[in-house]
DNA sequence: ACTTAGAGCT
């Protein structure tokens, strides 16, 4: 059986030196092969658009902190030679800033087998600590217990073992007042250092970092704290909560104080990165900083750095990492594994992710639960149930016991697709070996039936979960809100937004942009702007996913707000009230301002007015949006991109689309010259740039690049650009981006937009068409598949089904509904071919560019003025 | 005495 603590790997770093100049030159010629794979990546334009003066391929990064990462010198710097691993290409990646549940949540000492040489605990400490979490609750006990002991304990070893004891248990207001107790009777300076680290770390694991921060100032004020130890120990802390900014200056301090930063200040440094979300050049320059200081890295260095990786989607550069280990002679870990898989799943690279598996079991590294759960919602993030569902047989198979995260994967999964029974009959085999439901298995059911419109069955599990005495967290409340407000109960959002704020809990980027996307879905584009401008006066930064939720809601309102107070509002553009807002006089401030608004959304609900007061007016508050992104130093990523051409193709005229696209071009020369270069029939030059670009796309995760290749297609459609549609949709179709969607029985568009789906209505049909004229009979019965239209990302129900009923009418082609399932259109074979050997057929099967938005016109318009700017 | 992996946003 899998034991999921392997013993360590040791590693062999500090005795085999490498040699500097092999590397370095690997490196740059690694670099210099990039740059050539990618040569669209060195015209990146600059994100100012005001300052064309810094044409720089780096203008694009948000300048990087600190002395030690801008001008390097040094041999060893990473800065210069390895910039390949972040800045070259994933690009598309940008900043997710992608935050886990789980970064809260400490990882105890539990079950981590004690060898001989560090257990200098007396049997009389293991005594005292049954008693004490005998009185788990009465704090007070401790004390009693604590004296009645103290002639036996032996001394700080005792007194550490017995913290951690109680930490392992989250008795943390039982630790504190061990160590009060303990440090009361120490008076060796050394001694009582070691006590406060101590205290400090397991004050951080268990999130306390305020805490944490109280024992190391009091620590130093006494004089026994300023020892890098309980430096590393607060870095460390203050990277479990995820505040990397707070580390980054504990460690500033550390070295103004006079300590010289060791191996695990470092390390526990660039987990702060990770966990907080940050850049990978800001874990990078640490890394060089740590090179320049003779500190050699380590195993756990570099899974840290593999972290950042995953936090930051940086697959290519992940790869690099583990290359760079192996190159080091530094041996690879369950975490180094573990965390190559995250960020592989992540990325959506599925198969290698299995290939890293079988790869980590030659080598003997078994895979654990940690390993599955990583694994299974991988499959699941990509779609396949299937393979994930046979790999939790397997790790039953091979005897992985399934734990508290990997039933939460399961029924989450499951929760996620509707299947409720199943959900449910994983909670209730997860609490038949004695695990209990808890708040992140409450999370998925309410985020779930929340999903599904269930609003009853919300209802009941929260009151539910209530009852078990579990508290609702952030994303608690965050689900709910959102749930509600998709559903258009603002009364009860509002219910719920009370409690949440009664709970002292503060909302984060996260609970905004999901509450602004939920607005934005049901087109409420200035109630959003009023939430994104509430957030801003929060000091919470929006990030590019709260952007893109905004660039989606352009075009998409379906009905128009009301104005509140019956006046001037309707005049207003909705640029004008974002700029309103901005200004806004806070008369009263004691009445919660998005109270307000779900309060206004409430009363507002029943007055629909039909008609879109908006006009040619909404454009402004798009490129209003796409000004602040500007300003906020906001990279935009591949689902900005897909915003954009999602909202070219609401466009009713080509000008208000070719002001998009001039964002677009602002953004991101890459892609806005293959979207320019193929609305404008230029196939035949901007192919090739094409395919750099669709390479690119192919990193991202299935459904993201799905997205991106739908939301082009559909654009190119929409402004008659036919063949090029099918060009690219028939490119998706090679690189397997919508999975096997062609047979000659069966085309499956149910992942396809509507534009991307014509299109390949038409290659199919021409395809089956090749067959028939080739003497081959068709199968006797083919079917096109729409689906229901809830797994497109941008059709709404129905949508795709009827845009294909229309095309398919239109040819004339004797395809029908099919009585068992409403989203098939099926026909026989010999009916088809008949069909197909008409002589009018291959006209309307063949494309033609559409000529009523002529390219000519567009380059008088403004694609001159593109063409003349420096670039 | 201090350090590393899996469950939340488009």
């Amino acid at each position: 059986m899998a034991s999921s603590t392997p013993p360590p790997h040791y590693t062999l770093t500090t005795s085999k030196p490498y040699e500097n100049h092999h590397f370095h030159h690997l490196q740059n010629h690694h670099q210099r092969n990039q740059r050539h794979n990618h040569p669209w990546t060195s015209q990146k334009v600059s994100l100012h658009r005001s300052s064309q003066t810094q044409p720089t391929q780096n203008a694009a990064k948000p300048p990087t902190p600190g002395p030690t990462t801008t001008t390097t010198t040094a041999p060893l710097s990473r800065n210069s030679n390895f910039p390949s691993l972040s800045s070259s290409k994933s690009e598309l990646a940008a900043d997710f800033s992608g935050r886990r549940s789980t970064r809260f949540v400490s990882k105890m000492h539990f079950g981590r087998p004690k060898t001989a040489s560090t257990s200098r605990h007396t049997s009389t400490a293991e005594e005292a600590l049954q008693q004490a979490v005998r009185c788990s609750g009465d704090d007070k006990c401790i004390d009693n217990i604590l004296r009645s002991f103290e002639s036996k304990l032996c001394g700080v070893d005792d007194y550490t073992f017995l913290l951690r004891e109680l930490g392992n248990r989250r008795e943390w207001s039982m630790a504190i007042r061990c160590f009060e107790f303990a440090i009361r009777r120490e008076k060796r300076r050394n001694e009582l250092g070691k006590l406060a680290s101590s205290m400090i770390s397991i004050l951080g694991r268990l999130g306390k970092v305020d805490l944490a921060k109280k024992v190391f100032d009091d620590a130093v004020k006494e004089g026994y704290g300023n020892t890098v130890y309980a430096y590393s120990a607060l870095i460390s802390a203050y990277a479990k909560s995820g505040y990397c900014a707070e580390a980054i200056r504990v460690f500033e301090t550390m070295k103004d104080s006079g300590l010289k930063p060791n191996l695990v200040t470092y390390n526990a440094l660039i987990d702060a990165c990770g966990k907080g979300g940050a850049d990978f050049r800001r874990a990078s320059g640490i890394f060089d900083e740590m090179l320049r200081n003779g500190v050699q890295p380590d195993r756990i260095t570099y899974n840290s750095l593999l972290a950042v990786c995953s936090g930051a989607g940086l697959w290519d550069t992940a790869r690099s990492l583990f290359s760079e280990m192996v190159y080091r002679g530094i041996d690879q870990d369950i975490y180094t594994y573990n965390t190559l898989l995250d960020v592989a799943c992540n990325g959506g690279h599925i198969d290698v992710a299995f290939e890293i598996m079988v790869e980590m079991t030659t080598k003997n590294i078994l895979p654990n639960e940690v390993t599955y759960s990583t694994m299974i919602r991988g499959c699941a993030k990509a779609g396949r149930l299937d393979r994930a569902l046979s790999l939790f047989n397997e790790m039953k198979y091979v005897g992985i016991k399934l734990d508290r995260v990997s039933y939460n994967t399961l029924l989450g999964i499951y929760a996620s697709l509707g299947m409720f029974e199943e959900a449910l009959n994983v909670g209730k085999e997860m609490e038949s070996i004695g695990i209990k439901k808890d708040v992140v298995t409450y999370n998925a059911l309410l985020d779930g039936f929340g999903k599904q419109g269930m609003y009853d069955k919300v209802k009941e599990l929260f009151l539910e979960m209530k009852s078990e005495h579990l508290l609702p967290n952030l994303l608690t409340y965050s689900i709910l809100i959102s749930v509600y407000s998709n559903g258009g109960l603002y009364w009860e959002a509002t219910v719920v937004y009370r409690e949440f704020k009664q709970q002292g809990l503060k909302a984060d980027v996260v609970f905004y942009s999901k509450l602004i996307d939920a607005l934005c879905k049901k087109g409420l584009v200035e109630s959003s702007a009023l939430l994104l401008d509430e957030m801003m006066k929060e000091g919470i930064q929006p990030n590019v996913v709260t952007y893109n939720s905004i660039i989606n809601a352009f075009g998409q309102s379906e009905t128009t707000e009301c104005a509140a107070d019956g006046e001037s509002q309707i005049d207003h553009s909705p640029l004008m009230v974002l700029e309103d807002v901005a200004e806004s006089k806070t008369e009263d401030t004691e009445q919660d301002r998005i109270v307000n608004i779900f309060e206004q959304l409430a009363a507002d609900k029943s007055c629909h007015a039909t008609i879109d007061t908006r006009g040619g007016q909404e454009i402004l508050c798009v490129l209003g949006i796409f000004q602040k992104m500007h300003e906020l130093n906001i990279k935009p990523n591949v689902v900005t991109f897909s915003a954009i051409l999602n909202a070219c193709s609401r466009c009713s005229s080509f000008e208000e689309a070719s002001l998009l696209l001039e964002e677009l071009r602002l953004f991101d020369n890459q892609v806005y010259g293959v979207a320019r270069g193929l609305l404008m029939g230029d196939r035949a030059n901007v192919w090739v740039q094409a395919l750099s670009l669709f390479d690119d796309v192919k990193q991202m995760d299935s459904s993201t690049a799905s997205a991106f290749y739908n939301a082009l297609t559909d654009m190119l459609w929409h402004f008659g650009q036919k063949r090029g549609a099918q060009l690219v949709v028939l490119e998706g179709k090679r690189r397997h981006v919508w999975e096997n969607t062609w047979s000659d029985s069966c085309l499956d568009l149910h992942l396809m937009s509507s534009g991307a789906a014509r299109a390949m209505v038409h290659a199919w049909l021409l395809n089956i068409r090749s067959v028939v004229f080739e003497g081959h009979e068709l199968p006797k019965l083919l079917s096109i598949l729409t689906g229901w239209g809830k797994h497109s990302k941008i059709v709404g129900d129905g949508t795709l089904k009827r845009a294909i009923e229309a095309l398919l009418s239109g040819m004339g082609a004797p395809f029908r509904v099919a009585k068992c399932n409403i989203g098939r259109f099926i026909s026989t074979g010999a009916v088809v071919a008949a069909w197909l050997r008409e002589s009018g057929t291959l006209k309307v099967l063949v494309l033609q560019d559409d000529r009523t938005h002529p390219p000519e016109t567009m380059r008088i318009d403004h694609v001159s003025n593109f063409q003349t700017l420096p670039l």
